[in-house]
RNA sequence: GGUGGGGUUCCCGAGCGGUCAAUGGGGGCAGACUGUAGAUCUGCUGGCGAAGCCUUCGAAGGUUCGAAUCCUUCCCCCACCA
């Protein structure tokens, strides 16, 4: 199996800008490749992980990663597949996201020379060395020179903003991003793209300036936007998106992200977020009815165990099926995850623990106050709103009485669990 | 620069002097049913320990007993024209 056989197997591939050479260049030498990333958070989140993956396979096979941190580019804002401007951030700001997403992209992509991993270790650079110096006016001629607005205008990411606005900032991203791709490609012989399928147009105008400057062909390939049923983009819910970094979204809520995904979705899930061979994928996403639940499971302990280590997915795989019931106790079904290894004996759970303090606590503390302190409820509000609508509990009962006071007697062995609905469950600790 | 149309609570979108914390839909949350799924049905969906009060309808002023609704100025967006 190929690189580029693999990528396209597992669905990780929407376009290719030469669907008959790139096949064979990626079965043939390694080569380097770049995925850039804007640090317009402090965190990635899981819509930056499809094409990360991809990007792991490729150094699996050989190929040399070159993980682009945009805080050039961040500072210019990608119009790419968005309706409204992008805030702006300042270079402080920039470089403090740009730190926190480098160490987050070396669990996926192993970056240090001195391990051996799969692949050669990567590469992680600032476009924001070569520019937040550029000169202007040397940069639109030499540059510039070479883009056409017309073409420019016929873009489908700028075409979108057409009626909603689009600043002459956010049309400038195209040529920076371009200008990118042939700074790679001069200086460390890069020799292919990989984005987002909205980054399409971004990147074939790299491969023009490329092509033109330096006479040489590159490449590019984009990975299909997902979506949920609503249409909206896959991994973000109300209350933002399901971040890697563990302080922004606990880590048994990112494993229940992937715990909870629709039926339909678990195939599809498997092939692209984790390293399952194929025709074990194949044979998971074909289970149905109850069974499908332990290769949601398996999808989950995987996607856990990348982003947050094997350890970590292993007890927070014991704290979710402890409370709603192991998928397949015997292991009847076959896998090749280590999840079929994990047992309560090895590990122990840990659901997501909020502490209180004694001062906070006192002689008793509101229900309501209670449940928001421990992130159950924006608003004093919104947790009587859930204790009237039957979905708080406390220790496991359902609370009617939206005046209760919670006092010491309520913890057994210095814990306390509360529950909003099924799935969002706190355990309290009195320190 | 000119003319016209707009900016409403997470989103879309009604409201055009009091009965407006603001119809409806979407989304979200919870309940029932299930498989921690989906579909369906039901309730909730600004803040305040809930009584009344406070803050919200682009921003600031004004008229009025009373303003999301009327007037003035300003900011922003869209369409057409230049």
């Amino acid at each position: 199996m190929d690189a580029f056989k693999t990528l396209s197997q597992r669905g990780f591939i929407y376009q290719t800008t030469d669907d008959d050479g790139l096949p064979d260049r990626l079965a043939g030498d390694a080569m380097s490749f770049y995925l850039g990333i804007d640090p317009t958070a402090d965190s990635m989140h899981i819509g930056h992980l499809l094409p990360l993956m991809a990007a792991r396979w490729l150094q699996r096979f050989g190929h040399k990663p070159i993980l682009l941190v945009g805080g050039g580019t961040a500072m210019i804002g990608d119009p790419s597949g968005k309706t409204d401007m992008r805030q702006m951030l300042d270079r402080a700001e920039l470089q403090h996201n740009a730190a926190r997403i480098s160490s987050q992209i070396a669990r996926f992509i192993h970056c240090d020379d001195a391990v051996v991993g799969d692949g050669p270790a990567a590469a992680i650079v600032d476009n924001a060395e070569w520019l937040i110096d550029l000169n202007y006016i040397a940069f639109l001629r030499d540059i510039g020179c070479h883009f056409s607005v017309n073409r420019m205008l016929a873009a489908e990411s700028v075409k979108l903003r057409l009626d909603t606005g689009l600043s002459f900032l956010e049309f400038n991203y195209m040529l920076l991003q371009a200008y990118d791709f042939y700074v790679l490609a001069r200086d460390r012989g890069c020799s292919l793209q990989l984005g987002g399928q909205d980054q399409w147009g971004n990147i074939v105008a790299g491969i023009d300036l490329t092509r033109r400057l330096l006479g040489r062909s590159v490449y590019g390939i984009t990975v299909p936007l997902l979506t949920d049923r609503q249409g909206r983009k896959f991994g973000k819910t109300v209350d933002g998106a399901v971040w890697l970094e563990a302080d922004k979204t606990s880590i048994f809520d990112y494993y229940q992200f992937w715990r909870n995904v629709e039926d339909d979705d678990v195939k599809k899930l498997l092939f692209l977020f984790t390293t399952l061979p194929a025709d074990e994928i194949e044979r998971l996403g074909a289970l149905v009815d109850p069974e499908i639940n332990r290769a949601k499971e398996i999808l989950a302990y995987e996607a856990t165990a990348l982003a947050h280590g094997a350890a970590a997915a292993a007890r927070t795989y014991l704290a979710a099926a402890g409370r709603f019931g192991f998928a397949d106790p015997e292991s009847r079904i076959e896998t090749t995850s280590a999840i079929v290894a994990i047992t309560p004996a090895q590990v122990a759970a840990d659901l997501p623990t909020v502490t209180l303090s004694h001062s906070d606590l006192g002689d008793g503390i509101w229900i309501a106050r209670l449940l928001v302190l421990a992130g159950l409820g924006n608003s004093n509000g919104a947790a009587r709103r859930l204790i009237s609508g039957g979905g708080a509990y406390l220790n496991d009962q359902r609370i009617t009485d939206v005046d209760l006071e919670v006092g010491p007697s309520d913890f057994v062995d210095g814990a306390l669990l509360l529950r909003a609905g099924k799935k969002n469950i706190r355990r309290v600790v009195l320190a």
